[in-house]
DNA sequence: TATACGCCGTACCGTACGTTACGGTACGAG
DNA sequence: CTCGTACCGTAACGTACGGTACGGCGTATA
């Protein structure tokens, strides 16, 4: 059991090699590539490593695939600035800038990639894969703006029960039913612009449902 | 090849024999329990009938997820009614109906598990599983509401550019995130009056988005 | 009664893949 | 120089599972 320096198991990505961190950059990428189908073997090949090694650093196939869901995490993090004097235009601009962020992430390749294999795996046996990409995916990302909109209402720049449900207001503004049609392989590939204009008229709506 | 009667490709489900409903009803309860590491042994067995028979009615492994998907369909097939005279409130209250049904049938464990399937099967090889669950799920429901929007449109009730766009805006409001939560593996069981709740609100945010 | 057919149960085959084992190489520590 | 450690490459093992083959049984038709 113990036999090696456990490098799943809840510990956060901090301690990584750089070689690890090469490895799972070629695991991150065949992953966006085949998807589920995703093998020790393939893995092991193009990341010119042994299946030995990856043995020894993750565990099992379980825990390559949480040690690549959080290292892609620690990638789209975003720094939180935190809002002095805001106004009405500025609350609406970061708004706007947080949803194009947003939907510009999940609807890359690589968390839908990333998506579709937790949420192949959460149906059956005991893995948090999902539970994890929930946590570094959807619940940071509430972490991030609920600050922005508490800050917005206590300027009585607008109005809400929780920012928990006007998060989640937003959210659904904002993805409608892209996220599930990208998953379900919708050939709908959005431009930058689109994208734009889709957070631009989420934050519209938004205000408009909100604002006081 | 031409063996058998090929259930598949591209057939509706008419010409189904109660005994092959049974099979299915079978497969689809294993499935919503076991997720997309169901065999065909278990399906046989459960089924009590024999592998041979499952190859020779649907083909493949993806030939019988495939009926299975469909079979699901039929079952949630709504009829359509025709909207006579639409004022406000019959419109609101059909809209909140519909949304409640729309809302009950996504987050049922059926439906989780189904989706499930599809999006672990879209990523990789030409699974059309995806796109038939989309047809079956999001476009037939999409065709349901269009022409009661397009009716609540008619008598000046509300506006919109495209019935589509306020279709994906309506849908957005109601499900916002939970749908991908629960294929993530998010325990979060709506009761009926939670699901009553968020269509009626849903609903009151999309009048007040829309309307004249 | 005889033949055909559809289906059940089960044994079987081939292969893919997770996992382990092992030989070989590079390198730093003592 | 030698030992331990870390790693690569590859071979091998065990098993699960998709798919096939085959015998037996009930029923229908003649």
């Amino acid at each position: 059991m113990a036999k090696n320096t456990q490098a799943n198991s809840g510990q956060d990505q901090s301690d990584l090699t750089p070689r690890q961190g090469e490895v799972l950059d070629a695991a991150l990428e065949l992953l966006v590539l085949v998807g589920d189908k995703l093998t020790m073997n393939e893995v092991a090949k193009t990341a010119s490593c042994s299946k030995e090694t990856l043995y020894n650093w993750f565990g099992d196939r379980e825990g390559l695939l949480v040690a690549i869901v959080q290292w892609q995490a620690v990638k789209v993090a975003l720094p939180d600035v935190d809002f002095g004097e805001l106004d009405q235009h500025d609350f609406v601009q970061r708004l706007d800038t947080f949803g194009t962020n947003l939907m510009e992430v999940l609807t890359s390749a690589t968390s839908v990639a990333l998506n579709r294999v937790a949420i192949s795996r959460a149906g059956t046996d005991g893995s948090n894969l999902g539970g994890i990409v929930l946590k570094n995916g959807r619940f940071a990302m509430g972490a991030l703006l609920k600050p922005l909109l508490e800050a917005g209402k206590k300027e009585q720049l607008l109005t809400f029960a929780t920012s928990e449900a006007a998060y989640r207001c937003f959210f659904g503004l904002l993805l409608q039913d892209i996220q599930i049609r990208m998953l379900l392989g919708d050939e709908l590939s959005l431009s930058k612009g689109q994208v734009k204009k889709q957070a631009a008229e989420a934050t519209r709506q938004f205000m408009k449902l909100h604002s006081i």
